[in-house]
DNA sequence: TTATTATTTAAGCAAATGCTAAACTACATG
DNA sequence: CATGTAGTTTAGCATTTGCTTAAATAATAA
């Protein structure tokens, strides 16, 4: 058993070791998730993977362009999603189109149907 | 029209357009969205709002003794979450309990559920 | 009133993030 | 070969983040 930092006096013991246990063994989850999460808590990344899911398929100067950002900015927030394995890349001629990753997407498509549906109210 | 800052040669002019139209008038869900991901994209908060979907309440000193970290530090980590009404805390004779302000948490419903039901596979 | 309990806030710092600008790689074409 | 096109990578910098420690606040108990 861990050692407590601080116990307020009224505390219900058997509680705080259910939620230690909840969470144990599933720290890799939590993890993973997070990161998942922080990569699409950048509205940049997050229209990319919006965009990506409208289009299929999309180069780092068309995003450049939609975006009206710096194309080595884009290709930055590319690198990150692919690192992560949200987004793969695939070299056409000379250009280099980003698809999404679906199956690595799944924690997010509720998110981006959201925005498609224009659900987010802020 | 913006001024585009670099495009191919062979770049659909058409599809530029739509999705510049399709990304306008939706910014602010973007940036609330992105705000909310980036939130839950730190493990410790995570957790946090695992731990009170599954508890209903908790107190900063329960949080941190079930997650082994400073009182501190979970504060500063509550008030993030309370400044974007994510939480809300009730203060109850001196122990003030954090709860999820649920109908803000569309979001993150789905994240939540997957954690909860081990779904979440690194 | 002073001490204790529960918590927040402020100060300080190391690490991470996101951008710009410049340099570099790769591949075609004249 | 030199030039142009498409893109990545690196360096540098300002800002943000997340933690620790210490001080401040609030309510209760002795």
């Amino acid at each position: 058993m861990e050692k407590p930092i601080c116990i307020r006096l009224a505390a219900d013991a058997e509680q705080i070791m259910d939620c230690r246990s909840s969470i144990q063994g599933q720290e890799d989850s939590f993890i993973s998730a997070s990161e998942v999460l922080s990569l699409a808590g950048n509205a940049v990344r997050l229209k990319i993977l919006f965009l990506l899911q409208r289009e299929a398929r999309l180069c780092v100067c068309d995003l450049s362009d939609i975006l009206g950002m710096n194309v080595s900015a884009i290709s930055q927030h590319l690198r990150k999603l692919r690192d992560r394995d949200l987004i793969f890349s695939k070299k056409e001629a000379q250009i280099i189109f980003y698809a999404l990753n679906q199956e690595k997407l799944f924690m997010l498509n509720p998110i981006l149907k959201l925005l498609k549906n224009k659900e987010v109210t802020s």
